[in-house]
RNA sequence: GGGUAGGUUGAGCAGGUGGUGAGCUCUGCUGACUGUAGAUCAGCUGUCUACGACUGUGGGGGUUCGAUUCCCUCCCUGCCCA
C-alpha cells in the first residue's frame, strides 16, 4: 500500500520543491461527492487568470488557436470559459516565440477566456510513425515539412510558457491502451513519471499553473502507482490519461475506478484527457472527473454530424432536404435560432463553409449545456438517480441509452 | 449544304484497330470519427434467382464461329467553312 501524500493546499508535499503562492490557478469544491457513495460526481469552481470555469466542465479543442469555424465571439455564445490549444502544433508554426513577441496566445487569438495547452505528449502517439523516442525525449519528424523536430519536457514547458496558456501540461508518453504490452505500458509510465519531475524542475512562469498526467494504461495496479507518483507531485492539477481511445466504457471506467479513489482527500481538479461524446462524459463525472476535452463534437459536425437529445442527425442525409425543423427544438445556438434542417443540409451539400460554423456551435452548445445540466442536477442532488435511471436521464436530457458497454447512443428520435 | 471530331453504365472520362468493356473522377446513398497531420476517411453506386450469372460501347441492318473494332444506313452533338 502506497502512504496518502502530505498535501498542503495546492498539493504540494511537504518536502517537494518551493512553488510561488498563491498558485495561479485554484480550485474549490462547491457540491462534493456525496458521502453515502451514490456517485463521486462533484461540482466546483476552478480560478484562473482569465476567469472561473465551473466543473464539470467540457474544454472545446482548439488545435492551431483556433477552435475550428468559430471566432472568440461563437466561443462565448456556445458557453465556453476555457480552451485547449496545443503545445506541438503552435511550435511548429507560427512558432511559440513568434506567438510570445505578438503578446502571448490569449492576445494572438484574441481569447480572453480561459487557455489549457496540451504538451505534446498526444502527438507522441498520434505522430507515431513519425517519431522515435529515448529517454531524454522523442524526436519527431514535422507533419508540415519533414523536418526533424525535438521534444523533451523541458522544451514543452518553455513553448508552453512562451505561449502563455493559463494551465500547462507535462510532457508524457501516452501509451495506445490495446496495441501496448505490459512491459510497454510500465516503461511509458514510468518515464512519464520522471519525464514529469523535469517538468517542475523546468516550470517556473509564476502566473501559469502545472497539471501532471497520470498513465498506466488499463492494468489497475499501474494506474495506482501513476496515480500516487503523480499526486505526490507539487502540480496544481492531475490529468488522468491513456484513455478516450479504444478501450471500452467499461475499462475506462475500471481505470477510472482506480484513480479517484486514491485521490479522494485530494483537493486539487482531475482532468480526463481526450473524452467527448455525451454518454461518456456522464460516466466520467459519475467516476469522479472534473474536466474535459475533446475534438469529437466539433470534429462530427464539420462531417454532417449534429447532435441532439435521444442521437445525432447526419445532415448530408437526403431526408433533410425538405426538412423545415430546426436542428434541435428550443435550442439556443447560432444554428437553431435561424435556420433549418433543410438549410444545412443544403449548405453541407453545396461545400459552403457557413455549415462548419454553424454545425460547430450547435455541437458544443450542445455539448456545454449538456455538461451545464450536469452541474445543476449534482448541486441539486439528483445526479445518482440521472446516471441509474433511464427515464430521469430521458425527462432531464430526452437522452435515452446509457448501456455503460454499448457506446452506441447514436439511436436518431429526432427526426420523429 | 461541305468538311471534321465525336456519341461508353446519372455527369465527365479512360480503354479497346475481329477473341470475355463493370475501370477512374465527380455526383448520389450509407457509415465512422474521443489530449485534431481530419471541412476527413471508409463502403456502396447497371440488373438478377447474387462465392455466380446476365446486360451494356447512339438506333437499325450486314459480313463473321465471334463485331466496340469491318461494311451500309439513319439519328444526335461540338467545331470549322459556306
Amino acid at each position: 500500500m502506497i502512504p496518502d501524500p502530505v498535501v498542503d493546499a495546492t498539493g504540494a508535499p511537504e518536502d517537494g520543491p518551493a512553488r510561488p503562492m498563491p498558485r495561479p490557478v485554484s480550485f474549490r469544491v462547491t457540491t462534493p461527492a456525496p458521502v453515502d457513495g451514490s456517485t463521486r460526481a462533484r461540482s466546483g469552481v476552478m480560478s484562473t487568470p482569465h476567469g472561473d470555469v465551473e466543473t464539470p466542465m467540457f474544454m472545446p479543442v482548439g488545435t492551431n488557436a483556433t477552435v475550428k469555424a468559430l471566432d472568440p465571439d461563437d466561443l462565448h455564445e456556445v458557453g465556453a470559459s476555457i480552451i485547449l490549444s496545443n503545445t506541438y502544433h503552435l511550435a511548429l508554426r507560427p512558432g511559440h516565440e513568434r506567438i510570445e513577441r505578438l503578446g502571448g496566445l490569449h492576445r494572438f487569438m484574441d481569447w480572453d477566456g480561459a487557455i489549457l495547452t496540451d504538451s505534446g505528449g498526444f502527438q507522441v502517439v498520434s505522430l507515431g510513425a513519425m517519431r522515435t523516442i529515448d529517454e531524454d525525449g522523442a524526436t519527431f519528424r514535422s507533419h508540415l515539412d519533414g523536418s526533424l523536430q525535438r521534444f523533451t519536457p523541458e522544451h514543452a514547458i518553455r513553448v508552453q510558457e512562451a505561449l502563455g496558456s493559463d494551465i500547462a501540461v507535462c510532457f508524457d508518453q501516452p501509451v495506445p491502451p490495446h496495441a501496448s504490452s505490459r512491459a510497454e505500458v510500465i516503461d511509458a509510465t514510468e518515464r512519464t513519471h520522471r519525464w514529469a519531475e523535469r517538468c517542475i524542475r523546468a516550470h517556473q512562469r509564476p502566473d501559469q499553473a502545472l497539471f501532471g498526467i497520470i498513465q498506466g494504461g488499463l492494468e489497475a495496479d499501474l494506474r495506482a502507482v501513476s496515480t500516487t507518483t503523480l499526486a505526490a507531485m507539487p502540480f496544481d492539477g492531475l490529468c488522468i490519461g491513456g484513455l478516450a481511445g479504444d478501450e471500452t466504457p467499461a475499462q475506462r471506467r475500471a481505470a477510472l475506478d482506480v484513480v479517484v479513489p486514491l485521490l479522494a482527500d485530494d483537493p486539487r481538479p482531475r482532468y480526463l484527457m481526450g473524452l467527448g461524446s455525451p454518454m461518456d462524459l456522464m460516466d466520467a463525472v459519475d467516476a469522479g472527473v472534473d474536466l474535459f476535452d475533446s475534438v469529437l463534437p466539433a470534429r462530427v459536425a464539420r462531417n454532417g454530424a449534429l447532435w441532439v437529445p435521444g442521437g445525432r442527425l447526419n445532415l448530408r442525409n437526403a431526408r433533410f432536404l425538405d426538412d423545415p425543423r430546426p436542428v434541435q427544438e428550443g435550442c439556443r445556438c447560432r444554428a437553431c435560432r435561424s435556420f433549418s434542417r433543410a438549410y444545412l443540409a443544403h449548405l453541407f451539400r453545396a461545400d459552403e463553409l457557413l455549415a462548419y460554423r454553424l454545425a460547430t456551435c450547435h455541437n458544443l452548445t450542445f455539448t456545454l449545456d449538456f455538461m451545464a445540466g450536469i452541474r445543476a442536477h449534482i448541486r441539486a442532488g439528483t445526479f445518482p438517480r440521472l446516471v441509474r435511471d433511464e427515464r430521469a436521464r430521458r425527462a432531464a436530457f430526452g437522452i435515452a441509452a446509457m448501456d455503460p458497454d454499448d457506446r452506441d447512443t447514436q439511436v436518431v428520435t429526432g427526426a420523429a
